[in-house]
DNA sequence: CTGAATCCTTCAGGATACTG
DNA sequence: CAGTATCCTGAAGGATTCAG
């Protein structure tokens, strides 16, 4: 390990910009979705497991993980049987929430129209050289 | 290929909630960056490279071709010589530029507080079974 | 109910070199 | 200047199974 690879790579993932820290730890796939069902109070896992539909148990587990350790989630173990874990946001990850609210809100107003957008690219990148249609039949 | 391994997972990925849909065109490690360098006015391919710290040519490609596709930017060729390439936002962008800098926003805030939680989390994690020094040496 | 462990595939992304 | 092409590694994430 360690062949002269990650040299200065290492210092600017480490170091580098917010921009890069900040999506870094709301990167996955299902941070954001977790965040958001649980800003309206303390959830149990199963309640996420099947709120957040598509996630697997194990993802769940891992990024319930990394958010606790970030410092965005609070894991409350009651000591009953069966056993019952709750988890909530945290004062630092509620600050987090308009503005994830923010980007969901944008992303379903304007959900067709990068659908189309996307759309159109894709076509017309399946047409290299045919920009002039005047030439044939 | 398709040996009934992504069949359901195809659908949830598609049509899964907006939740997951935003993430995955602003998910790249740098798209974030390039949106809000962008956000100022329209930029030149070298400027981003300069501007974003870390960003290797081709990722900056790469990340600007999906953001073109999706319709968050629109990029300008002026034939010249030599070749000068200007991206800029599309509205729709633009209305994606308050969550994002109150994203930044916040990852600034909070920089310090997540690493320390994160420093805290590690350490408990390294002591499994001494919670009480009561009782030795 | 709430995980942890293992295996395996896909893909983001870095390094490097070449081109119009 | 603004890319494209190729190679390669690590990490994300799905499926499945075992456990307290």
């Amino acid at each position: 390990m360690s062949r002269s690879h990650t040299r200065v790579t290492d210092a600017v993932r480490e170091e580098a910009c917010p921009v890069t820290e900040v999506l870094d730890r709301v990167a996955g796939k299902w941070s954001v979705g977790i965040l958001i069902a649980a800003a309206h109070g303390p959830v149990r896992f199963t309640e996420l497991e099947r709120a957040i539909n598509g996630i697997s148990r194990r993802m769940l587990t891992l990024t319930l993980r990394r958010l606790e350790r970030d410092g965005l989630l609070v894991r409350t173990v009651h000591p009953t049987v069966p056993p019952k874990v709750e988890y909530s946001l945290t004062p630092m990850a509620r600050e987090l929430h308009a503005s994830l609210t923010g980007l969901v809100d944008w992303a379903e107003r304007h959900r067709s129209a990068i659908a189309a957008a996307r759309a159109a690219y894709d076509t017309a990148a399946e047409r290299p050289t045919a920009p002039d249609p005047t030439s044939a039949r």
